[in-house]
DNA sequence: TAGATTGTTAATCGATTAACAATC
DNA sequence: TAGATTGTTAATCGATTAACAATC
């Protein structure tokens, strides 16, 4: 039996609902309408009941959706009821904010290493953790099960080390390099580049 | 005479093709055909001629497009070719990560100042930048004539800069706080949501 | 009960792709 | 010239929305 494919465009919002439904819980609400928590998501209540109805029945007619409920569900979904394995990769002015960064352990993100190639940065440490030889990323993968891996190097050098991820058994990264990765089909690749953004808006400024 | 209106998601993806003939530019090559370029960027070659051809025509039957003609022709679409003003607000990890980055300025967005509440943090100096009292905000935006803002402020505070902001002339937000934010339709927002893209991806683990 | 709101269907809207005449 | 590749049209595919019976 298929399982049936849910667009991934809808999985891609599933984490602002989730977010957002986390800043309603903290104002002590305890139950939501489609057409409220749309309004603060900015999208409509059909699309946001839709997008839900692909993963069963949240909610209750005349009442809405039950906020704890809600959020339990979208964790499980989108598997962040658990504790993922990360490392970074490149520990310039980025990889470094990154690795100060709380929130992602909060979220269960557990940054593991931060790894380099220069031999001025390996040993230095930055906030919990001290640099890595980026010779080590391949062994450190295999040993705390790492499937995510954040990219903070040059585009010179992103491909190559993606590529060398993949093989150590990474499968989904978080690009920070203005480059496009070659992967195979069941890699994921989330890229960040505030350039693109910035020039996305200022085309109607 | 009404302007062709032309989708939204199509402005999106000029960035990348930009991005992308930039660095295929650096390895000296002249021409591309769409495929080549397409399968470069992700994306069909159909899809690439169309986009451009919102625009105009800048291919040649035969021989596909000159780089250099197309990279002016995009930067001049997304106003890429100018210089705009630029403020960060909040100079925690984030925003000090980002006022040290070079690559706004190369790509025209030249940051005047980065700014903060904490009294511990103004006057401290960040990269060539001294932090600067957040309450001299406005004054700054109208002075530079300021039109876009970094948002890397606390999520209970981002919803009130940004309308203070609205207020003093800006238009377009980069946005690092994990919330959505609610402006006017003329305003322009971008969101950068690292623990989002991170849950999009740990889905399909 | 009466009012509110869900889950879902069908209609609409919009984006992508295949195909090809035009032409470099 | 012959081959390659564009720009564009029409067909297809997919996503969003409107509407409403079901029901809390």
């Amino acid at each position: 039996m298929q399982k049936k494919i849910i667009p991934d465009i809808v999985i891609g919002r599933l984490p602002k609902y989730l977010q957002t439904l986390q800043q309603i819980k903290e104002k002590n609400i305890y139950t939501i309408s489609s057409s409220d928590l749309g309004e603060e998501i900015g999208i409509s209540a059909a699309q946001l009941r839709k997008d839900l109805s692909y993963f069963g029945e949240f909610g209750k007619q005349g009442t809405g959706y039950n906020i704890n409920i809600l959020i339990n569900q979208l964790k499980i979904i989108l598997k962040a009821d658990r504790v993922w394995n990360v490392i970074i990769v490149g520990a310039g002015d980025l990889g470094s904010a990154l690795a100060r960064y709380q929130d992602f352990s909060k979220y269960g993100y557990n940054i593991v290493s931060i790894f380099d190639t220069s031999e001025e940065k390996i040993g230095k440490s930055i906030g919990n953790y001290t640099i890595e030889n980026a010779k080590n990323m391949a062994n450190k993968v295999k040993l705390f099960d790492v499937k995510i891996a954040m990219i903070t190097v040059p585009v010179s050098e992103a491909q190559n080390v993606v590529d060398l991820l993949i093989n150590a058994g990474v499968s989904a990264f978080l690009n920070y390099a203005p480059i496009f990765l070659h992967v195979p089909e069941y890699v994921k690749v989330e890229s960040i580049d505030p350039i693109s953004q910035l020039q996305h808006m200022t085309y109607y400024l």
